[in-house]
Order: structure tokens, then C-alpha cells, then sequence
RNA sequence: CCGUCCGUGGCGCAGCUGGAUAACGCAACAGAUUCCGAUUCUGGAGAGCGGGGGUUCAAAUCCCUUCGGGCGGGCCA
């Protein structure tokens, strides 16, 4: 919240506290407790710019209609001192108040005293949070749903910074494992096959059959020739994995660059299984009792943890039973640890290792029976589960002429993240996939995304800017000079478009706070759009240029205090603000 | 079967830490624009929030139930 609109709140809070204690020292109100009640912003103006709901909180225990309460407050308030020149009782007993222009006037003075920090607060407390997202396989082509989550991890993670935490980017590569396997396995068979011939080897049923192994497989032979065939199978497949996983990890640093997204850090999972990280892992999950042998298999004892958490929630043992829960298998038959193992360890090395406060993973929703299980593994090893949260996000959809694509035309396979990248602006992936909250699926429309109209939100917004600068340009060459207004003078701006455009900026704190809580920047590509609404909205009913200077000059000043805060939204979600188009 | 997410005007969606006539965009209709860049703005029409029940002074928001849809229930990741 801004710290003015929590002053505001705060100065309602208390003037109606006092009024209710007066009431009960004069006998009009019986002696009662006073509960803890909000204020809110009314949906309708007409209704004030806050109302609080206290007369409802306290109806019951001062045996009173609220409408009667609500008036005994009114008859004792003291808005002395505050931003609000009155109040009224409405309804069946909302106390509605109206703010002085000084408000508005010490908003806009303030917008422009924090500049390019405008929205942000220290919130957070700077506790450090991890985000991690994308975390594409490296062994194949980034998918759309790697280019969400690639917009929604990135935007979240700058919320979170301007909400007051203190955030780091990473990506978890994944370089070990059964994947590297198959990856080393598919590599080989082409690599022979490009050699040899095709009918030489078969390609087996589950390995890659993707046109990337391939290209790989011809561009290893294309640099460094044929020599493989003479090396034993483990020695050919380490050298190709080790020259063709450097080179997708390399591809996808390159697309998360042209992404604007940027990594604090690239984890490598090899390192935990080198390291002895994960074996420590597994032998803290042993020391305390969660695993056991079968078949040959280590295994982790899931149902006892999550029976344990499940009760402490409250859930009952038929709530539990229904649940089927099962144990998994950490390291496997043939000697090899599973990749829930090395998460485990992975979360562990954020969460204790590196201290993070926090851990946040973007996750496709396909992944949603591991969330529970994971968060259950993390008090196993003795971390507290709720320092992980995991954010869900659903499939995309891509459309063009409002039908679903799944293909490229021109490669006729399936549509890459690197793909969508050439074929439309960043600036849009990045807005458009912040449209939606994470949990609600979505529709990726091509055609809107490459358009350059209103109908396109993006435009719209980056629009609203430019139109400012140009008509701060235009003010310029026409002579006119913008200087600083007088907080007097700004108290001119009082037609509803200018406090309602006013009440918008104020809020910009408070839903950046609200984004953060609720992991979704969806909240603030909707403040953009909204921003640039009002703006027009202003711009069409009101004249700037105007005989009066004050007015004149304190529009300005609004204009100006709109583009920077526009400025600082798409800032944060890493969108250009250009100032022509 | 179990779990999970979603279900708001013709379409796309906001609101969901409960609050006063359910917001906005598209499409359609009627208008405005003596300051920038009509890629703008205004107005009327159109839903009572999938259905049912409950809690409450107050429910689209919370609880239960039911229907419909997405996703999941590997010694894959």
C-alpha cells in the first residue's frame, strides 16, 4: 500500500474507533469490544472514496441495528486533521467518506518524488525468495509451455521484488539422469544411422525421435567427424553428450536472453549427484526413518509422511485411505537415483543450503501430484513444507483465425518456444501470457498477438504512453514550459476523471502487494490496461491546454505522473514504453 | 474411482482476505472529438454469477452437495 492510502485507511480506522469510544463514554452505546474492521474502496463512487463497515461488526454485540450505530458514530466523529473533509451513513449502515483534493494533490507529489520506485514498498521485509521456472529439459526444443512459464516466472519474480523481497531467477537444468540417458542413446543411433545408413540401428520406441537429435547428431559429425564408431558404446554416447548437451543448454540460454529474462543462476542437477549431495539427502532421509529396502529398489516412505501431515491437517483416516497414497522409489533396481531423489535434494540445497526463505517453482499442472509429495519430502528432511509453494499453470492453447495450431507450418512440427519468439513481438508474449492468472488455461492468440490495434492490449498500453509523450512534446514546442505545480494548485484537479485517474495511480502499491500475495502478475497487466483506460478517459473530457495557468500546469503534471507510472508497470514486466510508435 | 483446477451477458474475461444497482473488452446500435497521434472517448441494450442446499445483517465470493470440462494418479520427468 502506498503510504498515503494506508494513512488514509488508518486516519478512517481511528476516527471511527474514537467516535465508538465516545459514544460508549456518553452512554449511547452499551460497553462492547471493538472488532476489527476494514475499510474498502466502494465499487460505486457515488458511495465516497473508502467506506468502513463497522457498525456491521459491532450490530450484534452492541444489540443495535447497524443502520443506528452507524449514525451514533457519525454524530461523534472528528475528521479534523485527516485527508477526508466528510463522511455520511448509507445503506443499511456503511459509513461513507470523502477525501479533500489534498489527497489527490499529495499523490501525485509523491508519484513524482519516488520516480522509477513508484510502486514499490518494502513489504517483503527482504526476505529472499527463490524462483524457479522453465527448467526445460535439455534435451529437446523449449514448448509453449516453457514460453508461459518463462513470462509468468519472470514477471512473478519482479513483483515480488517490488512488493520488498529480495529475489533471485534460477533455472534447473537438468543434466543428469534417465533423461541424459536416452538423450546419449538416441544420439548414438543417429549418429550411426547418418553413418551407416539408416536400416543400421533401430531407433528404440522410448528414446528421442524429435528432428533436434539428428541435426545434433550431423552437426557432431560435421566438426568433428566419424571417429565415435571406433570407441566403445559408453565412450561414443559420453562423447556426444558431452558435446550436444552444451549446446541445447547453450540454445536455451540464448532464447531465455532474447526473452529478457535473466538467470541469477543456471543449477546444474549434475552437481548434486556429483557432489554427494543427494546421497547426503537420502542418508538424512534414512537417519530419520522415511526409507526402506525392497526389491532391490530403495524406496521412501510417503504414505507414513504424508499420513502424519494429513492428520495434523485434520483430515480423517477415511479421508486419508481415499487418498491411496503410495511410496516411491528413490534409487532404483539398477543402482540409479530417481529424478523425485535429486528434487529433493535440490529444494533442500535452496531451501538450507543457500537459505532462501522461500522457494517458488513454476510448474505445469501435469506436475500437480507432485506438489503435495515434494512439500511432505522437505519436512522429512526437516524443512518446514510451507517454505515451498509451487504455482500450477495450465496448458496454452495457440490460435490463429480462432482455431487451435498445433504445428508450424513452416517445420511442421510442433510449435517452439524459439519459434513463437521469431514470429511475434517480446513485448507481447510477455503481456499476453500475464493476461490470465496461472491456474485458468489459456488461449494464445497468434493473430491479436502480431496486431498493431487496440484490440491488442499490449498496443493499447504502450499506445497510452506514447500519446503522453507526444503531447508533452507537442506542449514544448508550443512554448509552453511544465513546471512543478503548487500543491494548491493540484487541488484543481477535481472532476471525476481526474481523482478517479488519481485514485488508480495510489493504488499501484497496494495491487503490486496484492500480485505478490497471490503469485499472479495477471493483477498487473490488468492495473495497465486500466491505467490506460482512465487516462483516455481524462485526456477526451478534459482540456489541458487551458487559459487558467495553475490548471493548466497541474494537468500537465497528472500527464506526467501517468507516463512514469506507466512506465514503471511495464518496466517491472520487462515490456517497452516507447515514446512514438 | 480418487485428487486437483476451472465453470460469470453471444464471445473473451475481472471481481472471489463476504458488503450497497456484478466491472471491462469484443461483436451490434446510437453519438462525440474548437489540445496530441480516430491505434481515442461517450451512451443505451445485454448476465444475477453451472444447479441445489447451508452459514451470515449481507454470498459471484465461505461450507456441503450435484452437474459439466481440463489435468493428474510411472523404478518418466
Amino acid at each position: 500500500m502506498s503510504k498515503l492510502v494506508k494513512l488514509a485507511e488508518e486516519q478512517i480506522i481511528k476516527s471511527v474507533t474514537d467516535a465508538i469510544n465516545t459514544n460508549i463514554a456518553a452512554g449511547s452505546f452499551i460497553e462492547a469490544e471493538i472488532p476489527a474492521f476494514k475499510t474498502e474502496i466502494p465499487a460505486d463512487r457515488k458511495n465516497g472514496d473508502y467506506s468502513a463497515n463497522a457498525a456491521f461488526m459491532m450490530s450484534k454485540a452492541l444489540r443495535m441495528p447497524p443502520r443506528k450505530i452507524a449514525e451514533g458514530i457519525l454524530e461523534k466523529i472528528n475528521l479534523e486533521g485527516t485527508y477526508f473533509k466528510s463522511c455520511e451513513v448509507a445503506g443499511p449502515g456503511f459509513i461513507n467518506f470523502f477525501l479533500k483534493p489534498e489527497f489527490y494533490a499529495d499523490i501525485l507529489l509523491d508519484v513524482e518524488k519516488c520516480g522509477d520506485k513508484y510502486g514499490r514498498s518494502d513489504f517483503g521485509n527482504g526476505k529472499k525468495i527463490n524462483v524457479e521456472f522453465v527448467s526445460a529439459n535439455p534435451t529437446g526444443p523449449m514448448h509453449m509451455g516453457n514460453a508461459r512459464g518463462g513470462a509468468l516466472g519472470d514477471c512473478l519474480a519482479a513483483v515480488l521484488d517490488w512488493a520488498g523481497y529480495e529475489v533471485e531467477r534460477e533455472f534447473y537444468v537438468n543434466d543428469a539422469g534417465n533423461q541424459i540417458d536416452k538423450f546419449a542413446l538416441s544420439l548414438d543411433v543417429r549418429y550411426q544411422q547418418i553413418i551407416n545408413g539408416e536400416d543400421s540401428i533401430e531407433l528404440p520406441e522410448d528414446s528421442y525421435h524429435g528432428d533436434d537429435i539428428r541435426v545434433l547428431a550431423q552437426s557432431y559429425i560435421d566438426e568433428l567427424g566419424t571417429g565415435l564408431l571406433e570407441l566403445s558404446e559408453a565412450d561414443r554416447r559420453k562423447a556426444l553428450v558431452e558435446y550436444g548437451l552444451p549446446k541445447n543448454i547453450a540454445t536455451m540460454k540464448a532464447a531465455m536472453e532474447k526473452y529478457r529474462i535473466d538467470y541469477n543462476t543456471w543449477f546444474s542437477e549434475l552437481t548434486l549427484h556429483n557432489g554427494g549431495e543427494l546421497k547426503e539427502t537420502i542418508d538424512i532421509l534414512t537417519k530419520n526413518g522415511y526409507t526402506y529396502e525392497k526389491e532391490g529398489a530403495l524406496w521412501y516412505k510417503n504414505i507414513e509422511v504424508m499420513t502424519a501431515i494429513l492428520k495434523r491437517e485434520g483430515k480423517s483416516d477415511e479421508d486419508i485411505e481415499k487418498l491411496e497414497l503410495k511410496d516411491d522409489v528413490l534409487i532404483r533396481q539398477n543402482g540409479n537415483p530417481t529424478y523425485f531423489a535429486a528434487d529433493i535434494a535440490y529444494h533442500r540445497n535452496k531451501l538450507e543450503k543457500r537459505g532462501f526463505d522461500k522457494a517458488i517453482d513454476v510448474w505445469g499442472a501435469d506436475h500437480h501430484g507432485h506438489v503435495a509429495r515434494m512439500k511432505g519430502a522437505m519436512e522429512a528432511v526437516g524443512i518446514d513444507g510451507d517454505r515451498l509453494d509451487v504455482v500450477l499453470m495450465q496448458l496454452v492453447n495457440l490460435m490463429k483465425d480462432g482455431k487451435p495450431v498445433k504445428m508450424s507450418k513452416r517445420t511442421g512440427k510442433a510449435i517452439t518456444l524459439v519459434d513463437l519468439l521469431d514470429e511475434v513481438p517480446i513485448d507481447a508474449v510477455r503481456f499476453l501470457f500475464n493476461m490470465r492468472e496461472a491456474g485458468s488455461a489459456m488461449d494464445f492468440d497468434l493473430d491479436l498477438a502480431v496486431e498493431q490495434s487496440n484490440q491488442n492490449p499490449v498496443f493499447y498500453c504502450q499506445y497510452a504512453h506514447a500519446r503522453i509523450c507526444s503531447i508533452l512534446k507537442k506542449l514544448a514546442n508550443e512554448g509552453i514550459t511544465s513546471r512543478k505545480p503548487l500543491a494548491s494548485e493540484l487541488m484543481l484537479l477535481t472532476s471525476d476523471e481526474e481523482t478517479d485517474l488519481i485514485s488508480h495511480l495510489a493504488s499501484l502499491t497496494g495491487v503490486i502487494v496484492n500480485a505478490a500475495n497471490t503469485y499472479d502478475p495477471a493483477k498487473i497487466t490488468h492495473y495497465a490496461t486500466d491505467l490506460a483506460t482512465k487516462f483516455h478517459r481524462f485526456y477526451n473530457a478534459q482540456r489541458v491546454m487551458v487559459d487558467d495557468e495553475s490548471l493548466m500546469q497541474a494537468r500537465i503534471f497528472l500527464c506526467v505522473c501517468v507516463r512514469d507510472t506507466m512506465r514503471n508497470v511495464l518496466s517491472m514486466l520487462k515490456i517497452n514504453a516507447p515514446e512514438s510508435m
